[in-house]
DNA sequence: GGGTGTGCAGACAGGTCTGTCTGTTTTTAT
DNA sequence: ATAAAAACAGACAGACCTGTCTGCACACCC
């Protein structure tokens, strides 16, 4: 087999979405995806770097599907801010979503001192930064507040269609958003 | 002694707030506040209870704490809401603030079925319901969407606020607060 | 066919956690 | 002053965690 590390990091995401990173144990890990756990520890030398590989890639893999979605429009930079609320929204109601990773990870490791949270600081950043982008080339007046006020809305959002599933979160957090961008430019 | 329990809350308050609840441990939350095992075991008699406790009691101090606040205006409805946003804004750049409990809660224990879930998803609908109260009160024209949206503005701007402090989302948050609330009524 | 690399199975060490239990000491009430 | 209640100190059980290590099986390549 060559794709042992791909077959880990897909059984680890699975658990960590489902259960937690915490409360996914190695042993867990590896009697779920049937590898022994010198292997584990071969390709990922501490639980430590298979969490970071794990939320890296949930954010690589966020970043592309919605960089493909939004291109795939050609749209002009304004639409594409309209095109992005819609998109967020679907992705947050979509029955795989389980809250922001780097989120989670942020709240299962609060010592500011522990490399899973400065990391999950450093993902928080990068989309904010993602929305800001955004914000700038759609036009907006202020696009580093527009941009956060998105980041703002967005992970709330996330956060409350995950405590109650079929809330209107996502929904209602797709019309602020739209509220605020109109606002804006 | 007769507050033992409350001097065991306050100490456990503390070690949550600053460290994560699943990483404070009763061993450590004994030492900290110089009581014996037995004495924390007697008045929670589990460490689930210790922590619905500390939830049940956040809570409500946050409540408090903002009704006092805003009947001491002695407003009308509307202002109410617009006093509403600067008070949330304060109490999240509260350098004592660490995120709202109930939410990290959830995360800490992600399992639907573990009491603790239950009850932070309750807590999430009780803001949301006094918020929904505050602009049904203030005559906003969906009084349910613009409360929930609110929820996920403060909720939002706490989540970022605390992972990146000093970025200026508190202050962001209430402008966007503010835009909403003035496009709703 | 022998050597090398890869993976499996599982024991083990050393730490942490919650919760119980046994004594001893201190406080409180009558 | 004496009896009862409460708190202390800390050992202990039983479970879980990460990470290491040993021994064995299989495959591949020269």
């Amino acid at each position: 087999m060559k794709n042992m590390r791909e077959k880990i990091l897909d059984v680890a995401t699975l658990l960590f979405d489902a259960r937690g990173i915490n409360a996914s144990g190695v042993d867990t890990i590896i009697a779920e995806s049937g590898i022994a756990k010198a292997t584990l520890y071969k390709y990922f030398p501490s639980k430590n770097q298979l969490i970071i590989a794990y939320l890296r890639e949930k954010s690589d893999r966020f970043y592309a599907w919605l960089n493909q979605k939004l291109q795939s429009r050609k749209a002009n930079p304004k639409e594409i801010l309209y095109e992005l609320c819609g998109l967020v929204e679907q992705w947050i109601t979509t029955p795989e979503f389980h809250g922001l990773p780097f989120h989670i990870a942020s709240v299962e490791f609060p010592d500011p001192a522990h490399p899973i949270n400065s990391y999950s600081v450093e993902l928080s950043n990068e989309l904010q930064h993602y929305l800001m982008r955004i914000a700038r080339l759609a036009g907006a007046r202020d696009p580093d507040t527009l941009g956060q006020q998105l980041a703002i809305i967005f992970e709330g959002a996330a956060l409350i269609e995950r405590l109650s599933p079929g809330s209107g979160a996502a929904s209602r957090a797709k019309k602020a958003a739209l509220t605020l961008i109109e606002a804006s430019l």
